[in-house]
RNA sequence: UGAGGCGCCUGGACGGUCGCUCCGCCGCAAGGUGGGGAGGAAAGUCCGGGCUCCACGGGUCAGGGUGGUUGUCAACGGCAACCGGCCGCGAGGCCAGGGAAAGUGCCACAGAGAACAGACCGCCUCGUGCGGGCGCCUUCGCGGGCGGCCGCGCGGUAAGGGUGAAACGGUGCGGUAAGAGCGCACCGCGGACCUGGUGACAAGUCCGGCACGGCAAACCCCACCCGGAGAAAGAUCAAAUAGGGAAGGACACGUGGCGACGACCCUCGUCCAGGGCCUUCCGGGUAGAUCGUUCGAGGCCGGGCGCGAGGUCGGUCCCAGAGAAAUGGCCGUCGCCCCUCGCGGGGAGACAGAACCCGGCUUACAGGGCGCCUCACGCC
RNA sequence: GCUGCUGUAGCUCAGUGGUAGAGCACUUCCUUGGUAAGGAAGAGGCCAAGGGUUCAAUCCCCUUCAGCAGCU
């Protein structure tokens, strides 16, 4: 935590502008059709290739997961948070799409952050592996 | 001091830092800079409107809603004041609160009787029949007469008991064999008149003599109101692909028509084979984009009007506008609550998240605060 | 955003203004060497919650809470 002051990696603003969100509805059903996914505690994370630079994040919380849209709002919140600080250490050129992994959940920043960071690269690698395995053609 | 009633407000504050979104300015751009950024309920979607599109000659019916009166309002099933009923010692609270002498229907069980009422237990001995025994008078006696008593029946009665949610007015006095509006007084009910009030209604006088049980959130009748859909409404711009129309051109020999999946027929002289391309423009329109979309029956302050809801005049302010959807993360100081005798320290922090916009209603809500009023007790 | 429907026994469902029922399941007993089937008896319900109308509400009216379905 203490290195990040360290001047030695020049690391990038930790934004979240606009274009580094998935706003389309077409795009979320490519995720989910042809996207690979990782489980964990926490979040589902559904990947796959944007064919832009960088990595994009899609929310999806769903009303069977809280009731009330206070509660939802905080889930989306902390995931989008999370998505903005460990955007640079995920793998680009993909859309990832951010599922609550169980109803009534109440995930922390932190915790978050740990699964995202993890389970962000496994998407990618199955994702590639499904690739390799199956059809060579983008 | 305690207990309570009514109305209303608030819903942590400040700062640093990393981000998001909208607007203004600067900049070719990247970006920089200044400012705004959830609620009293944003909720439920229970009503009423604005706005938009669709439908529409008028009337009637059907269907739905509302239901004291007068107001208020853009409108309302909201709100205000008043009237009536019920509850509360009171401040106050609650009420779908029109019509049951237009009609239909329902009122279980219990009970004698339940909607043109009825007579179980009782009560009565005035009337009447039978039986029993008693007293008195009369008779030698049998017998007869009179009086009153008891029982059974006819009869009278509806006060009392009992049933029920409800029993065909209530209480008291008189009256009677016992009783009964049978009579009287008061109350209730009904009718008429009169007074006050815009009105709902209220007060008073007279009369009637009780006739008219309840349920219309049962059907229904009466009065009034209501066209449908909803911003994913709707408007504008408009890729790619396919297809429609028009013009021009190219290629080709076949072209065109009727007609139909192949046949066949007609026209130019017959038969066979085959082609249907390119460019430009037009219109519809999908993805997508923009508008609708935030200045409004608006907020705040003040004057005068009204009991009040509210209305009016003047001044002042601009106060969220996203779109797979911003309003967030971290840190610090103070404040509030809980634990702790205390210092210190630790923990918790309600209900809840705008999506076209308003007016209400309803529901949820940790804690804190303000105003007015009532009752009880104590002291002066 | 809008609209409709349903909440009754452990489960699936009836029901109607007057003491709430059926089937399956459960308990006990009989039958059998034993089990199943069969027979007999029994228990189990604030009819989703809160108000109101009514003499009386599971039923009628209002509000709330769940669940399900549909339209765009």
């Amino acid at each position: 935590m203490e290195s990040e002051s360290q001047p030695s990696v020049q690391r990038p603003r930790l934004t979240l502008p606009r274009t580094a969100r998935v706003t389309h509805g077409s795009d979320f059903e490519r995720a989910w059709k042809l996207g690979s996914r990782a489980r964990g505690e926490l979040l589902v994370v559904v990947a796959n290739r944007n064919g832009l630079e960088g990595a994009r994040v899609g929310l999806s919380v769903g009303k069977k997961i809280w009731k009330r849209a206070v509660d939802r709002n905080r889930v989306r919140r902390i995931f989008r948070e999370a998505f903005r600080l460990t955007r640079h250490d995920l793998p680009g050129g993909h859309d990832y799409i951010l599922v609550p992994a169980a109803p009534k959940l109440e995930p922390t920043l932190a915790a978050t952050c740990r699964e995202l960071a993890r389970l962000g690269p496994k998407a990618v690698a199955r994702l590639r592996e499904k690739q390799a395995g199956g059809n060579p053609a983008t």
